[in-house]
DNA sequence: TAAAGAATTTATTATATAAAACAATAATTT
DNA sequence: AAATTATTGTTTTATATAATAAATTCTTTA
Protein backbone atom coordinates (compact mmCIF):
# COMPACT_ATOMS: atom_id res chain seq x y z
CA UNK A 1 0.00 0.00 0.00
CA UNK A 2 2.29 2.51 1.25
CA UNK A 3 5.13 1.17 -1.53
CA UNK A 4 2.13 2.09 -4.12
CA UNK A 5 1.83 5.31 -3.01
CA UNK A 6 5.61 6.05 -3.05
CA UNK A 7 5.58 4.33 -6.41
CA UNK A 8 3.33 7.21 -7.32
CA UNK A 9 4.62 9.50 -5.59
CA UNK A 10 7.81 8.84 -7.60
CA UNK A 11 6.22 8.46 -10.94
CA UNK A 12 5.03 11.68 -10.86
CA UNK A 13 8.25 12.99 -9.88
CA UNK A 14 9.89 15.16 -12.59
CA UNK A 15 13.34 13.85 -13.51
CA UNK A 16 16.12 16.58 -11.82
CA UNK A 17 16.88 18.44 -14.72
CA UNK A 18 13.68 19.55 -15.00
CA UNK A 19 12.99 20.94 -11.92
CA UNK A 20 16.34 22.28 -11.88
CA UNK A 21 14.79 23.98 -15.35
CA UNK A 22 11.79 24.99 -12.89
CA UNK A 23 14.13 26.78 -10.59
CA UNK A 24 16.27 28.57 -12.90
CA UNK A 25 12.62 29.56 -14.37
CA UNK A 26 11.41 31.31 -11.41
CA UNK A 27 14.63 32.93 -11.18
CA UNK A 28 14.21 34.37 -14.29
CA UNK A 29 10.45 35.50 -13.35
CA UNK A 30 11.57 36.93 -10.27
CA UNK A 31 14.09 38.91 -11.87
CA UNK A 32 17.08 37.74 -9.76
CA UNK A 33 19.10 37.45 -13.30
CA UNK A 34 18.57 39.87 -15.64
CA UNK A 35 18.39 40.05 -19.74
CA UNK A 36 21.49 40.81 -20.88
CA UNK A 37 23.64 39.98 -18.09
CA UNK A 38 25.11 36.20 -17.30
CA UNK A 39 23.77 33.82 -14.87
CA UNK A 40 26.17 32.09 -12.51
CA UNK A 41 28.03 29.55 -14.03
CA UNK A 42 27.09 25.84 -14.32
CA UNK A 43 29.08 24.17 -11.79
CA UNK A 44 28.47 27.52 -9.33
CA UNK A 45 24.20 26.33 -10.24
CA UNK A 46 25.27 22.78 -9.04
CA UNK A 47 26.59 23.21 -5.91
CA UNK A 48 23.97 25.63 -5.27
CA UNK A 49 21.30 23.38 -6.44
CA UNK A 50 23.41 20.22 -5.16
CA UNK A 51 23.49 18.02 -8.74
CA UNK A 52 26.34 17.55 -11.31
CA UNK A 53 27.13 20.22 -13.66
CA UNK A 54 25.87 17.64 -16.46
CA UNK A 55 21.90 17.86 -14.78
CA UNK A 56 22.44 21.79 -14.67
CA UNK A 57 24.08 21.41 -18.17
CA UNK A 58 20.79 19.45 -19.69
CA UNK A 59 18.25 21.98 -17.58
CA UNK A 60 20.33 24.68 -19.64
CA UNK A 61 20.09 23.28 -22.86
CA UNK A 62 16.14 22.82 -22.66
CA UNK A 63 16.03 26.95 -22.08
CA UNK A 64 18.66 27.82 -24.73
CA UNK A 65 16.76 25.80 -27.50
CA UNK A 66 14.07 28.03 -25.96
CA UNK A 67 16.09 31.18 -26.67
CA UNK A 68 15.58 31.97 -23.27
CA UNK A 69 19.03 31.48 -22.13
CA UNK A 70 22.41 32.34 -24.43
CA UNK A 71 25.40 30.02 -24.08
CA UNK A 72 28.81 31.56 -25.09
CA UNK A 73 31.72 28.76 -24.81
CA UNK A 74 34.42 30.64 -22.52
CA UNK A 75 32.09 33.40 -21.50
CA UNK A 76 29.14 32.64 -19.68
CA UNK A 77 25.63 31.72 -20.10
CA UNK A 78 23.34 34.87 -20.48
CA UNK A 79 19.58 35.82 -20.00
CA UNK A 80 18.44 36.79 -23.89
CA UNK A 81 17.52 40.12 -24.41
CA UNK A 82 15.82 42.28 -26.71
CA UNK A 83 18.21 45.15 -26.24
CA UNK A 84 20.88 43.90 -28.90
CA UNK A 85 21.78 45.08 -32.66
CA UNK A 86 21.38 41.54 -33.77
CA UNK A 87 18.27 40.22 -31.59
CA UNK A 88 16.59 43.57 -32.13
CA UNK A 89 14.78 41.61 -35.83
CA UNK A 90 14.02 38.40 -34.51
CA UNK A 91 10.76 38.49 -34.68
CA UNK A 92 10.46 40.29 -37.48
CA UNK A 93 9.52 37.67 -40.46
CA UNK A 94 8.58 40.39 -43.17
CA UNK A 95 11.45 40.40 -45.61
CA UNK A 96 12.38 42.29 -48.25
CA UNK A 97 12.23 40.18 -51.95
CA UNK A 98 15.95 40.52 -52.13
CA UNK A 99 16.13 38.52 -48.96
CA UNK A 100 17.33 41.44 -46.15
CA UNK A 101 15.64 42.00 -42.98
CA UNK A 102 15.33 45.97 -42.45
CA UNK A 103 14.67 48.42 -40.07
CA UNK A 104 11.71 50.08 -40.35
CA UNK A 105 10.83 53.63 -39.09
CA UNK A 106 7.93 54.42 -36.56
CA UNK A 107 4.92 56.47 -37.08
CA UNK A 108 2.36 56.57 -34.15
CA UNK A 109 -1.39 57.35 -35.19
CA UNK A 110 -3.24 56.45 -32.04
CA UNK A 111 -2.78 55.61 -28.63
CA UNK A 112 -5.55 55.38 -25.80
CA UNK A 113 -6.86 53.28 -22.98
CA UNK A 114 -10.47 51.29 -23.59
CA UNK A 115 -11.93 48.13 -22.21
CA UNK A 116 -11.44 45.26 -23.91
CA UNK A 117 -13.85 43.16 -26.12
CA UNK A 118 -14.50 40.05 -24.81
CA UNK A 119 -12.32 38.14 -27.56
CA UNK A 120 -10.05 40.50 -26.86
CA UNK A 121 -10.54 39.58 -23.01
CA UNK A 122 -9.88 35.83 -23.40
CA UNK A 123 -6.66 36.10 -25.57
CA UNK A 124 -5.02 38.17 -23.13
CA UNK A 125 -6.35 36.01 -20.46
CA UNK A 126 -7.44 38.88 -18.75
CA UNK A 127 -11.10 39.53 -17.19
CA UNK A 128 -13.40 41.15 -19.70
CA UNK A 129 -14.48 44.05 -17.37
CA UNK A 130 -10.14 45.12 -17.97
CA UNK A 131 -9.10 47.90 -19.84
CA UNK A 132 -6.10 47.60 -22.45
CA UNK A 133 -3.80 50.30 -23.76
CA UNK A 134 -4.64 50.63 -28.04
CA UNK A 135 -1.91 51.35 -29.50
CA UNK A 136 -2.06 52.58 -33.61
CA UNK A 137 1.17 52.95 -35.94
CA UNK A 138 2.55 52.86 -38.75
CA UNK A 139 5.98 50.92 -40.05
CA UNK A 140 7.31 52.54 -43.23
CA UNK A 141 10.90 51.81 -45.10
CA UNK A 142 12.43 54.14 -46.83
CA UNK A 143 9.81 56.74 -46.48
CA UNK A 144 7.20 54.65 -48.24
CA UNK A 145 4.72 52.60 -45.49
CA UNK A 146 5.06 48.97 -45.26
CA UNK A 147 2.91 47.54 -42.07
CA UNK A 148 0.07 48.77 -40.10
CA UNK A 149 0.07 47.82 -36.83
CA UNK A 150 -2.88 47.53 -34.22
CA UNK A 151 -1.25 46.32 -30.69
CA UNK A 152 -3.32 46.08 -27.23
CA UNK A 153 -1.40 45.28 -24.56
CA UNK A 154 -3.50 45.05 -20.69
CA UNK A 155 -2.89 48.48 -19.19
CA UNK A 156 -2.67 46.32 -15.56
CA UNK A 157 1.10 44.76 -17.12
CA UNK A 158 1.94 48.24 -18.31
CA UNK A 159 0.74 50.43 -15.62
CA UNK A 160 1.73 53.75 -16.65
CA UNK A 161 2.50 53.10 -20.72
CA UNK A 162 2.12 56.69 -22.52
CA UNK A 163 2.27 57.96 -26.20
CA UNK A 164 5.69 59.43 -25.44
CA UNK A 165 7.41 56.53 -24.36
CA UNK A 166 6.62 55.02 -27.54
CA UNK A 167 7.89 57.40 -29.21
CA UNK A 168 10.86 58.11 -27.49
CA UNK A 169 11.93 54.15 -27.93
CA UNK A 170 11.05 54.35 -31.66
CA UNK A 171 8.72 52.12 -31.35
CA UNK A 172 10.64 48.90 -30.70
CA UNK A 173 7.46 47.56 -28.57
CA UNK A 174 9.44 44.53 -27.11
CA UNK A 175 12.36 46.34 -25.93
CA UNK A 176 10.19 48.89 -24.21
CA UNK A 177 8.39 46.37 -22.38
CA UNK A 178 12.08 44.76 -21.17
CA UNK A 179 13.81 47.97 -20.21
CA UNK A 180 10.44 50.29 -18.84
CA UNK A 181 8.19 47.32 -17.57
CA UNK A 182 10.74 44.33 -16.71
CA UNK A 183 8.73 41.98 -19.04
CA UNK A 184 10.25 39.69 -21.40
CA UNK A 185 8.69 38.50 -24.50
CA UNK A 186 9.39 35.37 -25.22
CA UNK A 187 7.53 34.03 -28.38
CA UNK A 188 4.63 34.30 -29.82
CA UNK A 189 1.48 32.86 -32.29
CA UNK A 190 0.83 33.68 -35.72
CA UNK A 191 -2.52 33.29 -37.64
CA UNK A 192 -1.87 34.54 -41.27
CA UNK A 193 -4.38 35.50 -43.59
CA UNK A 194 -5.08 37.51 -47.06
CA UNK A 195 -7.74 40.29 -46.47
CA UNK A 196 -9.21 43.38 -48.69
CA UNK A 197 -7.80 46.67 -47.67
CA UNK A 198 -10.72 49.03 -46.14
CA UNK A 199 -10.53 52.47 -46.69
CA UNK A 200 -8.50 53.02 -43.86
CA UNK A 201 -6.06 50.80 -44.40
CA UNK A 202 -5.70 52.04 -48.01
CA UNK A 203 -5.43 55.41 -47.11
CA UNK A 204 -2.73 54.65 -44.49
CA UNK A 205 -0.88 52.01 -46.44
CA UNK A 206 -0.99 54.50 -49.69
CA UNK A 207 -2.62 51.58 -51.92
CA UNK A 208 -6.03 51.55 -53.53
CA UNK A 209 -9.08 50.04 -51.79
CA UNK A 210 -9.87 46.66 -51.84
CA UNK A 211 -5.83 45.73 -52.62
CA UNK A 212 -5.19 42.66 -51.03
CA UNK A 213 -3.27 42.76 -47.67
CA UNK A 214 -1.50 40.41 -45.67
CA UNK A 215 -2.83 40.04 -42.12
CA UNK A 216 -1.04 39.03 -39.61
CA UNK A 217 -2.48 38.48 -36.00
CA UNK A 218 -0.10 37.94 -33.35
CA UNK A 219 -0.36 37.05 -29.97
CA UNK A 220 3.17 37.32 -27.71
CA UNK A 221 3.89 35.64 -24.47
CA UNK A 222 6.44 35.93 -21.47
CA UNK A 223 7.28 33.01 -19.07
CA UNK A 224 4.75 30.21 -18.50
CA UNK A 225 3.01 31.15 -21.81
CA UNK A 226 1.49 34.46 -20.35
CA UNK A 227 0.09 36.82 -22.83
CA UNK A 228 1.17 39.79 -23.11
CA UNK A 229 0.25 41.35 -26.30
CA UNK A 230 -2.43 41.16 -29.20
CA UNK A 231 -1.20 42.83 -32.46
CA UNK A 232 -2.36 42.65 -35.68
CA UNK A 233 -0.14 43.96 -38.48
CA UNK A 234 -1.58 44.60 -42.18
CA UNK A 235 1.56 44.53 -44.46
CA UNK A 236 1.94 45.17 -48.25
CA UNK A 237 3.21 42.59 -50.11
CA UNK A 238 4.60 43.59 -53.47
CA UNK A 239 8.58 44.10 -52.32
CA UNK A 240 8.09 41.66 -49.01
CA UNK A 241 7.37 38.56 -48.37
CA UNK A 242 6.32 36.67 -45.06
CA UNK A 243 9.08 33.89 -44.78
CA UNK A 244 9.15 31.13 -42.54
CA UNK A 245 10.32 26.85 -42.47
CA UNK A 246 8.86 24.29 -41.97
CA UNK A 247 10.51 21.15 -40.16
CA UNK B 1 56.55 22.46 -38.44
CA UNK B 2 55.12 18.88 -38.43
CA UNK B 3 53.51 19.92 -34.87
CA UNK B 4 51.61 23.13 -36.66
CA UNK B 5 49.87 21.02 -39.13
CA UNK B 6 48.97 19.01 -36.40
CA UNK B 7 47.28 21.81 -34.78
CA UNK B 8 45.36 23.05 -37.58
CA UNK B 9 44.57 19.21 -38.75
CA UNK B 10 43.24 19.18 -35.16
CA UNK B 11 41.42 22.32 -35.12
CA UNK B 12 39.33 21.11 -38.13
CA UNK B 13 38.30 18.40 -36.84
CA UNK B 14 34.68 17.96 -35.72
CA UNK B 15 33.68 16.37 -32.33
CA UNK B 16 33.13 12.51 -32.19
CA UNK B 17 29.41 13.14 -32.25
CA UNK B 18 28.85 15.39 -35.09
CA UNK B 19 31.45 12.91 -37.03
CA UNK B 20 28.86 9.96 -36.05
CA UNK B 21 25.65 12.39 -36.96
CA UNK B 22 27.42 12.23 -39.72
CA UNK B 23 27.85 8.61 -40.80
CA UNK B 24 24.48 8.03 -39.37
CA UNK B 25 22.97 10.67 -41.90
CA UNK B 26 24.97 8.55 -44.84
CA UNK B 27 22.91 5.83 -43.77
CA UNK B 28 20.32 7.08 -44.39
CA UNK B 29 20.54 9.00 -47.24
CA UNK B 30 22.45 5.75 -48.61
CA UNK B 31 18.54 3.62 -47.60
CA UNK B 32 20.73 1.63 -45.53
CA UNK B 33 17.81 2.60 -42.77
CA UNK B 34 14.23 2.96 -44.19
CA UNK B 35 11.77 5.11 -43.19
CA UNK B 36 9.52 4.09 -40.85
CA UNK B 37 11.52 1.44 -39.87
CA UNK B 38 14.00 1.39 -36.24
CA UNK B 39 17.71 1.63 -36.81
CA UNK B 40 19.84 -0.17 -34.66
CA UNK B 41 19.98 0.25 -30.54
CA UNK B 42 22.05 3.39 -29.35
CA UNK B 43 24.50 0.47 -27.68
CA UNK B 44 24.83 -1.24 -31.48
CA UNK B 45 25.61 2.01 -32.87
CA UNK B 46 27.92 2.90 -30.06
CA UNK B 47 30.14 -0.44 -30.32
CA UNK B 48 29.80 -0.55 -34.25
CA UNK B 49 31.60 3.03 -34.57
CA UNK B 50 33.33 2.47 -31.02
CA UNK B 51 32.18 4.99 -29.33
CA UNK B 52 30.56 4.92 -26.28
CA UNK B 53 26.44 5.10 -25.93
CA UNK B 54 25.86 9.22 -24.70
CA UNK B 55 28.06 10.05 -28.12
CA UNK B 56 25.83 8.21 -30.20
CA UNK B 57 22.94 9.71 -27.71
CA UNK B 58 24.13 13.27 -28.55
CA UNK B 59 24.30 12.79 -32.33
CA UNK B 60 20.58 11.19 -32.48
CA UNK B 61 19.87 13.89 -30.38
CA UNK B 62 20.48 16.48 -33.05
CA UNK B 63 18.54 14.44 -35.72
CA UNK B 64 15.70 14.12 -33.25
CA UNK B 65 15.51 17.76 -32.92
CA UNK B 66 15.38 17.95 -36.98
CA UNK B 67 12.82 15.40 -37.01
CA UNK B 68 14.94 13.12 -39.11
CA UNK B 69 15.10 10.50 -36.59
CA UNK B 70 12.44 9.89 -33.43
CA UNK B 71 12.69 8.09 -30.47
CA UNK B 72 10.46 5.88 -28.86
CA UNK B 73 11.87 5.13 -25.01
CA UNK B 74 11.52 1.34 -24.56
CA UNK B 75 10.82 0.47 -28.03
CA UNK B 76 14.11 1.78 -30.41
CA UNK B 77 15.06 5.19 -32.18
CA UNK B 78 12.90 5.06 -35.76
CA UNK B 79 13.71 6.60 -39.46
CA UNK B 80 10.88 9.47 -39.72
CA UNK B 81 8.21 8.81 -42.38
CA UNK B 82 5.39 10.64 -44.44
CA UNK B 83 3.73 7.15 -44.39
CA UNK B 84 1.79 7.68 -40.65
CA UNK B 85 -1.17 9.04 -39.65
CA UNK B 86 0.10 11.66 -37.28
CA UNK B 87 2.40 13.37 -39.14
CA UNK B 88 0.46 13.38 -42.10
CA UNK B 89 -0.36 16.79 -41.59
CA UNK B 90 2.95 17.91 -40.49
CA UNK B 91 3.73 20.19 -43.28
CA UNK B 92 -0.17 21.86 -43.04
CA UNK B 93 -0.49 24.96 -41.71
CA UNK B 94 -3.23 25.66 -43.09
CA UNK B 95 -5.69 25.60 -40.65
CA UNK B 96 -9.62 25.84 -40.23
CA UNK B 97 -10.55 29.39 -37.93
CA UNK B 98 -12.12 26.67 -35.65
CA UNK B 99 -8.65 25.53 -35.11
CA UNK B 100 -8.52 22.33 -36.55
CA UNK B 101 -5.69 20.85 -39.31
CA UNK B 102 -8.53 19.31 -41.94
CA UNK B 103 -7.67 16.42 -44.58
CA UNK B 104 -8.04 17.49 -47.79
CA UNK B 105 -9.48 16.15 -50.69
CA UNK B 106 -7.39 16.51 -54.49
CA UNK B 107 -8.36 17.10 -58.25
CA UNK B 108 -5.67 16.84 -60.41
CA UNK B 109 -6.14 19.41 -62.96
CA UNK B 110 -3.14 19.63 -65.53
CA UNK B 111 -0.10 17.01 -65.57
CA UNK B 112 2.57 17.66 -68.35
CA UNK B 113 6.50 17.37 -68.44
CA UNK B 114 7.88 21.17 -69.66
CA UNK B 115 11.68 22.81 -69.60
CA UNK B 116 12.48 24.54 -66.18
CA UNK B 117 12.04 28.18 -66.26
CA UNK B 118 15.58 29.85 -65.23
CA UNK B 119 14.28 31.30 -61.90
CA UNK B 120 12.82 27.39 -61.58
CA UNK B 121 15.89 25.75 -62.51
CA UNK B 122 18.01 28.38 -59.86
CA UNK B 123 15.54 27.24 -57.19
CA UNK B 124 15.84 23.44 -58.05
CA UNK B 125 19.72 23.60 -58.29
CA UNK B 126 19.06 21.94 -61.71
CA UNK B 127 20.52 23.01 -65.32
CA UNK B 128 18.45 25.62 -67.20
CA UNK B 129 17.93 22.86 -70.00
CA UNK B 130 16.65 20.26 -67.68
CA UNK B 131 12.67 19.52 -67.50
CA UNK B 132 10.62 19.34 -65.36
CA UNK B 133 7.19 17.88 -63.79
CA UNK B 134 4.44 20.25 -63.70
CA UNK B 135 1.17 19.59 -61.81
CA UNK B 136 -1.66 21.88 -61.12
CA UNK B 137 -3.86 21.01 -58.79
CA UNK B 138 -7.21 22.24 -56.48
CA UNK B 139 -7.43 20.81 -52.51
CA UNK B 140 -10.90 21.27 -51.24
CA UNK B 141 -12.41 20.77 -48.31
CA UNK B 142 -16.03 19.83 -48.21
CA UNK B 143 -16.53 19.61 -51.85
CA UNK B 144 -15.52 23.34 -51.63
CA UNK B 145 -12.50 24.31 -52.74
CA UNK B 146 -9.57 25.57 -50.78
CA UNK B 147 -6.15 25.64 -52.51
CA UNK B 148 -4.95 25.73 -55.83
CA UNK B 149 -1.51 24.39 -56.21
CA UNK B 150 0.81 24.36 -58.27
CA UNK B 151 3.42 21.85 -58.29
CA UNK B 152 7.00 21.45 -60.18
CA UNK B 153 9.81 18.77 -59.82
CA UNK B 154 13.06 17.92 -61.47
CA UNK B 155 11.75 15.18 -64.03
CA UNK B 156 15.45 13.60 -63.76
CA UNK B 157 14.57 13.31 -59.98
CA UNK B 158 10.89 11.82 -60.74
CA UNK B 159 11.36 9.58 -63.57
CA UNK B 160 8.69 8.02 -64.88
CA UNK B 161 5.87 9.79 -62.52
CA UNK B 162 2.56 9.75 -63.90
CA UNK B 163 -0.91 11.78 -63.37
CA UNK B 164 -2.27 8.27 -62.92
CA UNK B 165 0.36 8.01 -59.99
CA UNK B 166 -0.97 10.96 -57.80
CA UNK B 167 -4.29 9.96 -58.82
CA UNK B 168 -4.01 6.93 -56.77
CA UNK B 169 -1.64 8.20 -53.81
CA UNK B 170 -4.75 10.44 -53.59
CA UNK B 171 -2.56 13.62 -54.02
CA UNK B 172 -0.61 12.69 -51.10
CA UNK B 173 2.86 14.10 -52.48
CA UNK B 174 5.31 13.69 -50.36
CA UNK B 175 3.88 9.99 -49.11
CA UNK B 176 4.51 9.64 -52.75
CA UNK B 177 7.68 11.02 -53.32
CA UNK B 178 8.96 8.73 -50.54
CA UNK B 179 7.40 5.21 -51.11
CA UNK B 180 7.04 5.63 -55.09
CA UNK B 181 10.88 6.80 -55.69
CA UNK B 182 12.60 6.98 -52.04
CA UNK B 183 13.01 10.52 -51.57
CA UNK B 184 12.58 11.45 -48.23
CA UNK B 185 11.47 15.78 -47.72
CA UNK B 186 12.94 16.68 -45.30
CA UNK B 187 11.93 20.67 -44.71
CA UNK B 188 10.97 23.59 -46.49
CA UNK B 189 11.18 27.07 -46.79
CA UNK B 190 8.09 29.43 -47.59
CA UNK B 191 7.85 32.91 -49.06
CA UNK B 192 3.96 34.42 -48.24
CA UNK B 193 1.90 36.76 -49.94
CA UNK B 194 -0.77 38.69 -50.38
CA UNK B 195 -2.10 38.17 -54.16
CA UNK B 196 -5.08 39.52 -56.11
CA UNK B 197 -7.07 36.60 -57.87
CA UNK B 198 -6.51 36.55 -61.59
CA UNK B 199 -8.85 35.11 -63.89
CA UNK B 200 -8.09 31.17 -63.70
CA UNK B 201 -7.51 31.30 -59.70
CA UNK B 202 -10.78 32.80 -59.34
CA UNK B 203 -12.61 30.62 -61.20
CA UNK B 204 -11.11 27.16 -60.01
CA UNK B 205 -11.55 28.69 -56.10
CA UNK B 206 -14.82 29.79 -57.08
CA UNK B 207 -14.39 33.60 -56.06
CA UNK B 208 -14.95 36.76 -57.88
CA UNK B 209 -11.95 38.11 -59.78
CA UNK B 210 -9.30 40.53 -57.92
CA UNK B 211 -10.37 38.83 -54.51
CA UNK B 212 -7.65 38.50 -52.38
CA UNK B 213 -5.80 35.51 -51.75
CA UNK B 214 -2.94 33.94 -49.85
CA UNK B 215 -0.16 33.13 -52.15
CA UNK B 216 2.84 30.33 -50.43
CA UNK B 217 5.72 29.49 -52.22
CA UNK B 218 7.51 26.75 -51.28
CA UNK B 219 11.12 24.70 -51.89
CA UNK B 220 10.80 21.53 -49.99
CA UNK B 221 14.74 20.14 -49.31
CA UNK B 222 15.70 16.47 -48.49
CA UNK B 223 18.76 15.38 -47.10
CA UNK B 224 21.85 17.53 -47.18
CA UNK B 225 19.68 20.40 -48.03
CA UNK B 226 18.54 19.26 -51.43
CA UNK B 227 16.11 21.01 -53.16
CA UNK B 228 13.45 18.41 -54.14
CA UNK B 229 9.79 20.76 -55.30
CA UNK B 230 8.94 24.38 -55.75
CA UNK B 231 5.18 24.48 -54.70
CA UNK B 232 3.09 27.38 -55.23
CA UNK B 233 -0.31 27.14 -53.19
CA UNK B 234 -3.08 29.48 -53.55
CA UNK B 235 -5.29 30.27 -50.78
CA UNK B 236 -8.94 31.06 -49.54
CA UNK B 237 -8.63 32.52 -46.40
CA UNK B 238 -11.91 33.33 -45.53
CA UNK B 239 -12.76 30.28 -42.91
CA UNK B 240 -9.20 29.47 -42.80
CA UNK B 241 -5.58 30.63 -41.59
CA UNK B 242 -2.16 29.71 -41.93
CA UNK B 243 -0.45 29.38 -38.07
CA UNK B 244 2.85 29.30 -37.39
CA UNK B 245 4.76 30.27 -33.96
CA UNK B 246 7.76 32.55 -33.42
CA UNK B 247 10.68 31.57 -31.50
C1' DT C 1 -5.37 -16.20 -19.73
C1' DA C 2 -3.00 -13.38 -16.67
C1' DA C 3 0.71 -12.30 -13.88
C1' DA C 4 5.58 -12.22 -13.07
C1' DG C 5 10.05 -11.83 -14.68
C1' DA C 6 13.79 -11.27 -18.07
C1' DA C 7 15.59 -8.77 -21.87
C1' DT C 8 16.05 -4.76 -24.62
C1' DT C 9 15.47 -0.13 -25.45
C1' DT C 10 15.91 4.95 -24.54
C1' DA C 11 16.56 8.37 -20.51
C1' DT C 12 18.93 10.27 -16.61
C1' DT C 13 22.78 11.42 -13.67
C1' DA C 14 27.49 11.89 -12.54
C1' DT C 15 32.41 12.30 -13.45
C1' DA C 16 36.49 13.36 -15.95
C1' DT C 17 38.62 15.79 -19.41
C1' DA C 18 38.83 19.03 -23.55
C1' DA C 19 38.29 23.39 -25.80
C1' DA C 20 37.40 28.33 -25.82
C1' DA C 21 37.80 32.93 -23.93
C1' DC C 22 40.17 36.08 -21.35
C1' DA C 23 43.53 38.42 -18.47
C1' DA C 24 48.08 39.02 -16.80
C1' DT C 25 52.62 38.97 -18.00
C1' DA C 26 56.79 37.63 -20.26
C1' DA C 27 59.33 37.68 -24.63
C1' DT C 28 60.26 39.63 -28.97
C1' DT C 29 60.40 43.00 -32.50
C1' DT C 30 60.40 47.64 -34.18
C1' DA D 1 61.04 52.71 -25.06
C1' DA D 2 56.95 51.28 -27.24
C1' DA D 3 54.35 48.05 -29.53
C1' DT D 4 53.41 43.63 -30.71
C1' DT D 5 53.39 38.72 -30.08
C1' DA D 6 53.64 34.45 -27.08
C1' DT D 7 52.94 32.12 -22.93
C1' DT D 8 50.56 30.77 -18.91
C1' DG D 9 46.89 30.38 -15.58
C1' DT D 10 42.00 30.75 -14.59
C1' DT D 11 37.27 30.40 -15.65
C1' DT D 12 33.85 29.15 -18.59
C1' DT D 13 31.09 25.98 -21.61
C1' DA D 14 31.64 21.52 -24.44
C1' DT D 15 32.58 16.66 -25.08
C1' DA D 16 32.99 11.80 -23.88
C1' DT D 17 32.18 7.99 -21.04
C1' DA D 18 30.19 5.04 -17.51
C1' DA D 19 26.65 3.53 -14.38
C1' DT D 20 22.02 3.24 -13.42
C1' DA D 21 16.87 4.21 -14.09
C1' DA D 22 12.53 3.95 -16.59
C1' DA D 23 9.67 2.26 -20.33
C1' DT D 24 8.38 -1.30 -23.37
C1' DT D 25 8.16 -5.83 -25.10
C1' DC D 26 8.68 -10.66 -24.99
C1' DT D 27 8.89 -14.99 -22.47
C1' DT D 28 7.86 -17.91 -18.95
C1' DT D 29 4.96 -19.82 -15.64
C1' DA D 30 1.06 -20.77 -12.94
Amino acid sequence: MIYKNLRILKAEMNPLYIQIKKRITESLVGGIWHPGESIPSEIELAKSYNVSQGTVRKAIDELAADKILIRRQGKGTFVSTHNEEDIQLRFLRLTSNSGKKEKLDNDLLFFAKEKASNGLAKNLNISSAATVVSIKRVLTFNKKPLILDLIKVPSSTFRGLSAEQIIERKGSMYRMYETDFGIQMLHAKEKIKAVSANKEVAEVLGVQEYSPVLSVERISYTYENRPIEWRLGLCLTDNHHYATELE
